[in-house]
DNA sequence: ACTAATTTTGTGTGCGCACACGAAAACATA
DNA sequence: TATGTTTTCGTGTGCGCACACAAAATTAGT
């Protein structure tokens, strides 16, 4: 690897004015430019990055807002711990990264959130845009400060993220129902449950239903389905009435189809002789929905690695500011299919930082 | 981030005992070390490693030795351009990763491709153990020198290798079984295909077979088998004649299981009338392999991500090197189930190195 | 032609660490 | 006590780059 120095030397300038056409700086004239550049070029020169982080010493904020989990809904956790384990990666490259959250039931506390977030005056913002209104008001701050931003995990048109990272919800929905059908054969009666939320409105879940249809409709399979919606997730005894009504007027049932990564909630509120004959399909390897799988209460997991959403979404934005890189407008996480037998090998990054951490 | 001038003003040593302390290195007193640990795990001193290998300079050279593709057989494409990859992100820490291929067919090409490996005199070797008696001399040489070795994608034991990076086969074969039984329901006749190696003897294929018995076994559920056995897949005209004839004699089999990256060989010898009636399961997402799954040939592809095996192989080796970090001794890889529905999801790392790699 | 203003180029220092070398302190021997 | 030996510790330099500042070269203005 050639050194600007060995470079200056090639070039009879100075080290001086080789970093000055490698970073495009203006105070050289035109001829020497071109001259160093064509240098530049023809030995291949690539800038040593270990050397530049080190010597530059300039400290980035990134700050990151995102909803906070709890012990009944988990989800959030692993884009969490992506974000740390990032923060660690590119600690070395004088980034810092903070992490405000919010709950996701509460608008109020996602606007108080941001307001201690932008006090930090952050380099760049990541975050998860849950309610509309609320993130127009946070967007236009970013946006007037010129702060750039990534959306995590939920998609919402209409502004100038520099990125986007989550799961092509209609994609998991379509595999979703080619899994299903995989499952169930000829019998292709289908429950889909949801959460009508009036707080905000999850195009990930209806991009998923979509999907799903779409799967059957394109294959020209023919099917029946009967939605329920839920009031509240957490009232367990009423969610277990619901799915016994809905479950004993269609006997021909064969499959229950979760768009969201509550699926654990709804397994467990199934009576047992009778989840035998369903085939449950969710999304997310969240704690809850894994020990499902493996007790062999749900069939298959699509799991849009969120870890890796969070892990990602630090080191574009890492990429961003030092090297000026652009990111791709929509960064899609795979579609991960876990089931029981593979679930091992799923989710590694995440155990090996979890491991890690521990000791 | 508190540097190791800090702890000497707060020790009151110079830097360099500092760092006598921090390496080990003798030459401090016994008090004098006590001391400057204890103010190092008080202060939570950690090296700045972009710092450190700016100052080490020391060069170390990554060797590897793995078979080489063509256009008949592609499957190591991938892990070789992980390695590249690989090699790309460890170059500023100092580590030249050399390539040494040979051919998979011929025994004596793995010795001389050796040869000249060991030539270059490499601080620690990545190898594919394709044959045992010519391993076994290999290794020999390996292990009088103390150069550390990890073994890729064949696993092969009674080694000192410090790691084997590669798929678990059994579980792979495994889980074909639980998606095979998926794909075909109560018609449980499957046919499994192999080649028979005199040249080595390939315990993945054996291992994925003995995975896939028991599933059904495990799960009691009825099933039955035919083996067919190619001497050359090359030979399309014979393998076309011995799949019409095994397919006539049975003509219950619903599926077929290849436990090697070649379905795509047999999948394109099956008549396509017959092919409908089939699922087709097999491993590895060869670039003939994902376009049989795109149309509709394939039903299932099991994949090691052989390009994340490659790319990872290069990176353990070199935390081996410069940290003395000591990895798993079993480091498995994810079994990816790839379908149609998913494919353009997979296999991110790899595609998102080929695109750069061209622009 | 002689300053002054402006453009162009060169130099020096530091980022945090590794390591060679030399200095000082502690110890040993006569 | 003087001298040699060993142990312990400090200093200086460089890795490749960024950047502030100084110096030189060029141009403009009179």
């Amino acid at each position: 690897m050639i050194t600007i120095k060995e470079i200056a030397v090639i070039a009879k300038v100075s080290v001086g004015t080789v970093d000055r056409v490698i970073h495009g700086r203006d105070g050289v004239s035109k001829k020497t430019r071109e001259r160093v550049q064509q240098i530049l070029t023809q030995q291949n020169f690539k800038i040593n990055n270990i050397a530049r982080s080190l010597a530059m010493k300039k400290k980035y904020n990134i700050s990151v807002l995102i909803p906070d989990f709890d012990a009944d809904n988990l989800f959030w956790e692993s884009p969490l711990l992506g974000i740390s384990k990032g923060a660690e990666e590119v600690l070395s490259f004088g980034i810092e990264v903070n992490k405000f959250t919010f709950n996701e039931l509460d608008k109020e506390s996602y606007l108080k959130s941001f307001q201690k977030l932008i006090d930090g005056n952050p380099e760049a913002v990541i975050l998860t845009p849950l309610f509309l209104n609320e993130t127009k008001i946070i967007i236009a701050q970013l946006d007037k400060k010129k702060i750039p931003y990534i959306f995590l995990n939920i998609e919402m048109p209409g502004f100038n993220n520099i990125s986007f990272i989550g799961q092509d919800s209609y994609k998991g929905g379509y595999l979703s129902g080619k899994l299903m059908h995989l499952c169930t054969g000829q019998k292709t009666n289908y429950l889909i449950t949801y959460i009508e939320s009036k707080l905000y409105n999850n195009n990930a879940i209806e991009g998923r239903i979509q999907g799903f249809y779409s799967y059957f409709n394109k294959n020209k399979i023919p099917f029946e389905s009967v939605s329920l919606n839920f009031e509240d997730l957490n009232n367990l005894e009423r969610v277990k009435q619901q799915l016994k009504e809905v479950l004993d007027t269609h006997k021909n049932i064969s499959g229950v189809l979760v768009p969201s990564s509550r699926i654990s909630t709804i397994s467990n509120c199934i009576d047992s002789e009778k989840l035998k004959e369903l085939s449950l399909i969710g999304f997310d390897t969240t704690a809850q929905n894994v020990a499902n799988l493996k007790n062999d209460k749900i069939t298959f997991l699509i799991s849009q690695k969120s870890f890796n959403q969070g892990l990602k979404s630090v080191k574009i934005m890492t990429d961003y500011l030092i090297q000026n890189n652009i990111p791709q407008q929509k960064i899609y996480s795979p579609l991960e299919i876990v089931t029981k037998e593979n679930l091992e090998f799923s989710q590694q990054e995440k155990w090996q930082y979890i491991d890690v951490k521990k000791s």
